[in-house]
DNA sequence: ACTTTTATGCAATAATGTTGCATGAATAAA
DNA sequence: TTTATTCATGCAACATTATTGCATAAAAGT
C-alpha cells in the first residue's frame, strides 16, 4: 500500500475521493509511526473533529487502517498491508512501542513466532507488542 | 497471589483494608477473565464509581493488577503475579482474547518466545495477545 | 447539466476519565 | 480503650473523548 497514490487507494477501496481522506491518508503514508485521532486533529484543524473521526472509522472498515492494541487507553492506528480487505483484517505483525516518546510503529518484516496453546483455544491471529526504547530516544 | 486471602494481600501491599478493596479483589480472584471498570460498576453499585476507579488505580500502582492492552479502546485489568511490585510490573505472559464473547484471560503458563529485533531497538518487555475463540464459545 | 448518493460541519448527547474537597473510616499512638 | 493521625470515600464538578442526527455541500453516475 505504501507505494501507491492516495487517490488510487481510496478508489480501490470504494471510497469517494475527498480532501479530508486524501490528507489523512497522506499523513499516514509519510509518518513512520502510528497516529491517533488527536494527532490528526492537531495537524488538520481545517477539518471537523467528527469528520476526522469518521474518516478513521471508514478506513478501518475498508481495511486501509488497523487499530493498534495498547494499554494506554489511547487508540492509535496504522496502515494496513495488502492482506487486509473490507471482509477483515489479516495481520500477524509486530508493533514496537517506545516507552519514552510513546510512538508505536508497525514492523512488517520481523518474523512472528507460532504459539502453542492448549487445544481448547482456537487461535485466529496474534498481536505482538514489544515495548522498549526506540533509536531516537536511546541517547537522549 | 491467587491462593491468598484478600486481606493479607492488601496488607502486604501497604493498602488499608476497606470494604471496597476487599470486594474488588475478591471479584478478580474468583473471575477467570480480565475485568473493566464497567464490570465492577455493574456488580458493585454500593460503591461510587470514583471509588472503584481509584481502587483500580491503587491496585495498579501497588502491583496487584496490571492493565491489559487491547484494541477496543476499553481498558481492562488482570491480577498480577508474584513478580510485580510497586516499583514496576514485570510480566512476560500471554493474553488470550475471545473475539466472540470479548473475554480476555491471562495465560501464565505458556512460553513467551524471544523476538529478534533490529539492533536499533532496545527491548524491555513483550506483550502478546492471541485472538481467537474460547472453549465456551466454540460450540455456541 | 441533472440526479443520486455520500461526505461534511455543526450541534447535541453519551460515555469515560479525572480532580477537589468535606466527611467518615482505618490505623497508629497514647 | 480512647484519642490523634492518616487515608479512603462520596459527591459534585469538570475534562476529554466517543457517538449520533440532521441540514447542507460535494462527489460520482447518467
Ligand atoms: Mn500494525
Ligand atoms: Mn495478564
Ligand atoms: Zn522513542
Ligand atoms: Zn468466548
Amino acid at each position: 500500500m505504501n507505494h501507491k497514490d492516495p487517490i488510487a487507494i481510496l478508489r480501490s477501496h470504494n471510497l469517494r475521493v475527498t480532501d479530508c481522506r486524501i490528507a489523512v491518508l497522506q499523513h499516514f503514508m509519510k509518518t513512520d509511526h502510528a497516529l491517533s485521532q488527536g494527532d490528526l486533529e492537531e495537524n488538520y484543524s481545517e477539518f471537523d473533529r467528527v469528520t476526522l473521526y469518521r474518516t478513521l472509522q471508514n478506513f478501518l472498515e475498508k481495511g486501509i487502517l488497523h487499530r493498534i492494541p495498547d494499554d494506554s487507553g489511547f487508540a492509535s492506528y496504522g496502515l494496513c498491508f495488502e492482506t487486509c480487505t473490507p471482509d477483515g483484517h489479516h495481520h500477524d505483525h509486530l508493533h514496537f512501542k517506545c516507552s519514552d516518546c510513546g510512538h508505536i510503529q508497525c514492523l512488517e518484516q520481523t518474523h512472528v513466532p507460532k504459539i502453542k496453546l492448549p487445544k481448547q483455544f482456537q487461535v485466529d491471529h496474534i498481536d505482538l507488542i514489544i515495548e522498549g526504547t526506540c533509536s531516537d530516544c536511546q541517547h537522549a
